[in-house]
DNA sequence: TGAAAAAATGAATATATTTGCAAAATAAAT
DNA sequence: ATTTATTTTGCAAATATATTCATTTTTTCA
């Protein structure tokens, strides 16, 4: 999916460099062989939740919004990655299966992103409910998770 | 000071209202019985680290950044009160007295604020020189400083 | 599969934000 | 008090960002 490693590559650029306009971005998207335009770049920008905060010096930085930053590139996620086992969908809910005794950290750590699109998470032994917030489809949650958790599906589809 | 009246406003409503354009502040802040224009908010905005941040639901909403908010609500704040003892005025400067102990890490948390009024703070062991901004008067610092810490003059009072 | 529905995108445009510059207001110095 | 320097502000213009609408791409479902 095209989308979703563009996405992947904005909060990438914009955790490494002092990105302060929309066209700057763009232009190191091009240098890693990712186009799109500017309008497009807006409505991502939004969709990941991007702040965009004066840098102290006169000008302007987008930044991941904290919840965002502190699980980006967190190594934690390394090791959660590889405890899931399926994705079902139920009744409009998503169901995930971790192994045993996984789902409780798996849980916390997909509330801690602050997802908007995640309304909340249930967590038993080796399962998650995962309730999607009014309007978001699930197609939508599966972009977030992968956001969250780059790789996760790739995982999946290994089983 | 107009100026200073101005910034003191602009944080509350943002504080307490869904602003999500600078217009939208102006409005506000016509309401308020204070006017400039757009341009001049937009510098005020700059200089008092105000964020734009998706609110999640397809817009956006202005907001103080972190470290200002989140001393807002702390509880360390309770904690701190206690130890001061008392505030005396001199050469346009304030010196806060607290019980031994205790004076920097009150200005630590008097700096953390974030303060436009405050330019800085310098902590012995039971003293604290306060200094506040240029064009700032003694009565704004007072004001600032029952903002960041509510019932400090109570606390003074009952010496 | 193939048709229908939903989501993503670009181009052009509308809207919002920032900035250069001159004037006005404020503070400092004589 | 008057002059001089500094800061603040508004206006108009430049820049940056968001949105509309038509089209293309991707997903869903029969």
């Amino acid at each position: 999916m095209q989308k979703t490693k563009r996405l992947l590559a904005i909060e990438k650029i914009i955790e490494e460099a002092h990105i302060s306009t929309q066209d700057e971005l763009l232009k190191r998207l091009k240098g890693k062989g990712i186009s799109c335009t500017q309008a497009t770049l807006s409505r991502n920008l939004r969709q990941l939740g991007v702040a965009r905060i004066p840098n102290g010096t006169g000008g302007y930085k987008y930044s991941l919004s904290e919840n965002i930053r502190s699980t980006a590139n967190s190594p934690v996620k390394l090791n959660i990655v590889p405890v899931i086992q399926d994705i079902v969908e139920a009744k409009g809910l998503m169901v995930i299966k971790t192994i045993p005794g996984n789902a409780s950290n798996t849980a916390f750590f997909i509330d801690g992103a602050g997802r908007y699109e995640i309304a909340g998470t249930i967590a038993g032994d080796d399962t998650i409910l995962l309730i999607p917030r009014d309007g978001i489809t699930l197609q939508q949650v599966h972009t977030c998770l992968e956001i969250i958790l780059p790789g996760i599906h790739d995982q999946i589809k290994k089983k």
